[in-house]
DNA sequence: ACGCGATTGAGAATCCATTATCATCTGGCC
DNA sequence: GGCCAGATGATAATGGATTCTCAATCGCGT
């Protein structure tokens, strides 16, 4: 069965406190404050598998990687740093959004991005 | 200088015919119904080249590598295919969209991609 | 405390997109 | 037509993200 190890509190800890959506190598750096141990191997396997529960979704963003973050929240969208290159959440969101489409697509979902210089990068 | 070679005049055809943003494979596909030898190499040095004098714009979305269209279009956004994986143009764009961010975040782009199926998927 | 099977972590291996290499080919000028 | 530097294309090499391997470690039920 299924085990609860240092190492994937430490995992779910950082997704719960820091609140936006972390690559595996933020979620590495932040995980290493509580266990520095920790692997960038089993940073890989606990998201993984946290994301197979449902405790965590992936955010996929323009450029890079991907990202996760917890799942179960409202709709919201994100605010990706050109500086620092961290990802922020907006929680706003333009209702006629799915009605842009052209004409006989199906549309099923949406990611809106917006690009900028977050506060600490101004 | 800079030579007018069938491989180029072929890549240049295809962005212009089939006007939507295509990925390297895309253009090797395309192009190879024009100058059937053409290679992946090619393709890659002559985006490049086109992106470089301004000719082609880089497309960035979600997921995968870059795409590639036409330069110099009005502003608008695309559609992504979950089944074909083909990207299209989305020519509407919600005006109030770049006021959504944060406090003291400065917006200096953005990108809206709408996920589902094309027409030819439906 | 014991034992076992799940988990970890370091490094190797893999995957995929892109770029470099280099012998061959070819546009454009004479 | 002939030259030759730029261009091509097959393949190898690279780089970055992710996964695999496997010996060592450690939860957890007994």
């Amino acid at each position: 069965m299924q085990r609860d190890t240092r190492q994937r509190r430490a995992i779910r800890d950082v997704f719960m406190s820091v609140a936006r959506p972390l690559t595996p190598d933020e979620v590495l750096e932040h995980g290493r404050r509580i266990v520095p141990s920790l692997g960038i191997a089993t940073v890989y396997r606990n998201v993984k598998a946290l994301v197979a529960e449902g405790w965590l979704s992936e955010v996929k963003l323009p450029g890079g990687g991907l990202r996760y973050e917890l799942a179960g929240g409202p709709h919201h969208h994100h605010f990706l740093c050109r500086t620092c290159d961290q990802a922020f959440d907006v929680d706003l969101c333009p209702d006629e959004i799915e009605e842009m489409a052209p004409a006989h697509f199906q549309v099923e979902s949406h990611e809106l991005v917006l690009f900028g210089r977050c506060e600490e990068c101004v």
